[in-house]
This record gives C-alpha cells, structure tokens and sequence, in this order.
DNA sequence: CGGCAAGTTGAACCGCCTCAATGACGGTGG
DNA sequence: CCACCGTCATTGAGGCGGTTCAACTTGCCG
C-alpha cells in the first residue's frame, strides 16, 4: 500500500481495528475532501443546535464539552486527528455538546446524507463507524470512572496515558513523547479540577520523574509507575472487534 | 393499537420517540419471548468477558459498572425497564464493564445474530436500536457532567430528576412519585459519593421539602426547585430524533 | 518594551471523606 | 413469640484533598 506516511489519521486509525481494503479506504478519503483550516477557540458545534454538522478533525485539537448555564463547563472528551466530530449527536434531536477547536485546526464537513449513502454503500465503513462511536463511547466511560473514583493525581495519570495511547494510533506520539496542545484550564475542564489545582499536580508528576513537561509537549518517563498509579487498563484499546460483524 | 397497558416497555419507550408500526413492534417483541427471571445482584454481563450476552430489561433494576483493581466501584448508568443490557459493547472486543442486577429482575436474553437479523429485515428498527444507544450515551454523559461540576446535592437533584424522566417514559412513575429500589451505596457509586454523604445528601433535599422519601420511594414535592438547584435540562427527552433517518 | 494570556505559588477555607458507633428493619431459627 | 442476626440507614467528630482568592512570574507577540 506505501500510502503509510501521508496517510489520514482516521484511516490510519482504522487500519489498528478493522480490515480495510483500498475500497474501504476510498469512503474516508471522500469524507475528507473538504479541507478547511479554522482558528483556535472556533466553536465547529454549538450546544443546542438542531440542525448539525459533522466534522473529521484532520490536524490539531478540539474539545466537545457541556457548558451548565452558570458558566461552569465539563469537557466530555477532546477530540484528535483521526477523531469524527459530532457524530455522537446522529441521532439526537439537538446537539448535547458543544465542539470547539483548541488549537488552529484542520477539519472536513461532511453532510449527513453523505455518511448514509456511504454507509449504504459499503457496509464494512458502517460497521467502522459504528466501531469509531463505540470507541469514543468507551473513553468517555473511562473518564466518568476517572472522576468519579480516583484522586486527581491519578486522574492525571490515567489522562495522560490515554491521551498517549490515542496518539499513538494515528502517529503522533513517538516514545512516549507528545504533544497537548491546550491549557491547563483546559486539563481541568475536562478532569473536573481547578486550573490550580492540575498545576499542582503535574508538578508532582514531574517530581515523581513519572513524566515530563517542556512546552506542552508531555514526556512519559517511567510508564510502569504511572500505569500503576492510574490502574491503566484501556480494554477498548484492544483490536479486531469490528470485524465479528461481518459483510 | 390497544395494546398500551401491557405493552413492553421498550416499545412503550420506543414510541415517544419513533413512528413505530405494528411491524416495528413486532421486532421487539421478537427480542422479548425469552422471558428470564433473576435474583438481585446476579451478574449479567462481567468486566472483560470475551463472548457476550445481549439483554432486554423487562422488570427490575440493574447497574452498569466498572471495577478497579483495587476494589473501588463507579456504576456508569442504572439501567430499568426497557433499557438494553450489553448493548453498548456491541462492536468492543469484549465488555468495558459489567452488568449487575440490583432487584429480582425479569430479563430476555438474545443473540448478537438475532439483532443483526431484525436490523437486515427492518431498517427502522435498526434506527430505534441506534436511537436506544445515542439516549443512553446522552445519559451518560449527563453524569459525567454530573460528577465533574456539580457538587453532591446539585447532582444527586439532578440524578432524581433524570430518572423520574426515564421512569415516566416507561410508566413507572405517576405524579413525580417512583420506585428506587437501590441503596443508598448503590446511589454513591453512581454519584460519586460516599454512602455516608448520600445520606446526609437526601435528608437535606427531605429538609428543604424538595423531595419526599418513604421506603425507596422518591416523591418530588417541589420539581421547580429541585429543577433550579440541579439546573436540569435534559435534552435528550426531546423527541423524534431518529425519524430523521428516513426509510 | 509593553501588554496579555498562561503558568506558578501561598494561605485559608470548606466540602466531602473517614472512622466509628448506633438505630431501624426484616428474616431466621430456637 | 422472641432472641439473634445481617443489612441498610443514620448520625457525630475529626481530617484531608481540592477549592478559592490573590499575588506574582513567565512566555509570547506586536
């Protein structure tokens, strides 16, 4: 195939789960067409809004969060290369979320129909679109077992690590080495801390020589002991599930 | 139709949702005919089990958890009558988490294939078991938000709030009064709480006059107060999402 | 060099946890 | 019928993790 380097994050993503032929390959090269570039803090999906998008983020972060109406805010995930952006909300009414690009970024609207056309057409995309909500669908329940049952300092940890592992997917983390590009306000919102707080406790991390920090670019220095600190256990990551549903 | 009394109580749900014929139903009743009755605390579905069962909650009460190693619990969802069992793992290689009943319950178990079938002959109903997936995903997330921003007495409110919404759909719940036949550990795991604090937690509710309790019945007494203090807005109870689909 | 956003640190406070004891209830066996 | 459990609910006292408020520093960009 020779197409590794440049290849999408998404298919690359895919590829880790899923038998894809060049066919298959074909659909999320038509969904990624529309390259277009959006600055930082571009809000892509508004909460509430009835009739949606969808989005594959192709370069830089987003973050689908809640805003409470008193100002408070949960980010529910953030979303990287590779990642669908609204797909979450197919079925819904309304979009439950918001999605608002953390860096500058680089995504492709896609209509609706597309997507069921596509889906139509070659039933293995659908099951690895269904196998991508799946995916996401579990890292959000990792996140509400990180908040509602471990410390802050293992929360990081286990954020840290996921956040790695993700990366590691579409090729964007080389030994443990990674960047996250967003701010520690950011850290908080989505790992229910104060901006203060995180800060604390990524130095403590850094003190522990469990990880590394230099602008924003995250080290993973000793894995074994924050695996063990996070109780680290990503079953989702495992692969070849998909596949069970055949044609 | 005339049906309504004793009809199931995923069709009941369904129906508020979807514009569902005879035909429809009739799938569902397909998934219904293995009618099972279990004890309280019977595991349904473990953490990490490979070959898994599908379930349709008939009667009773069950718990959607996840274990960590050391023994700390977080329950992701209660699932009640009419809401699938296992379903989310669908296309996982195996379970993220496990399946607890809470009460005696009645459960109708299926095989994957079954499903897949009745999907193949009917594709609205394949929209209705999507739509079943995005509802319970919008919950979920709702507690993420839950357990990430709001503190114990916004979201216990809001838990309460939740499920009387969820009960009514399916009948349980008359007047804002309803069973939670859990206990006040079960409501800690899922809110993130300490038994002790729930506790404390439901007797300021009772003091405030917001909710009445009595032999886990929960009675809301006052729903605009309970609504403002939770900042209840679940927008997922909207309708008529999934017609959207088409054919 | 000036200005703003983000990171860092300290001190005081408070929400929730921990530990521990007691009370209420239903079931069971003598 | 009552003594004896086990489970669940309730309450108190004390401690800790994380918040709050407020300053100060650092880095970046014009």
């Amino acid at each position: 195939m020779g197409k590794e380097v440049n290849e999408s994050a998404l298919a690359r993503k895919l590829r880790h789960f899923l038998d894809f032929s060049d066919d298959d390959v074909a659909c999320i090269v038509a969904l990624e067409e529309q390259e277009l570039v959006v600055a930082p803090r571009t809000e892509l999906i508004s909460q509430d809004a009835e009739g949606q998008s969808y989005f594959v983020l192709l370069k830089g972060w987003a973050a689908c969060s809640k805003l409470l109406p008193d100002g408070r805010q949960q980010i529910i995930n953030f979303a990287v290369p590779g990642d669908f952006l609204g797909l979450r909300c197919f079925l819904l009414p309304k979009a439950d979320h918001a999605v608002v690009t953390i860096t500058e970024a680089s995504v492709s609207q896609f209509p609706q129909q597309q997507m069921v056309d596509l889906i139509r057409a070659n039933p293995k995309f659908g099951a690895a679109v269904l196998w991508a909500l799946s995916f996401e669908q579990a890292i959000v329940v990792d996140h509400l077992v990180n908040i509602g049952r471990r410390s802050a300092l293992e929360r990081t940890a286990h954020l840290l690590l996921e956040l790695e592992a993700r990366l590691s997917l579409v090729g964007l983390s080389a030994d443990g080495s990674f960047e996250v590009p967003v701010t520690q306000e950011d850290l908080g919102d989505v790992l229910g801390l104060t901006t203060v707080h995180v800060n604390r406790v990524l130095r403590q991390l850094r003190t522990r020589d469990l990880i590394g920090i230099r602008q924003r670019r995250v080290e993973i220095l000793d894995r074994d002991g924050l695996e063990e600190l996070a109780q680290f256990a990503a079953g989702y990551l495992e692969g070849e599930g998909a596949s069970r549903l055949g044609q």
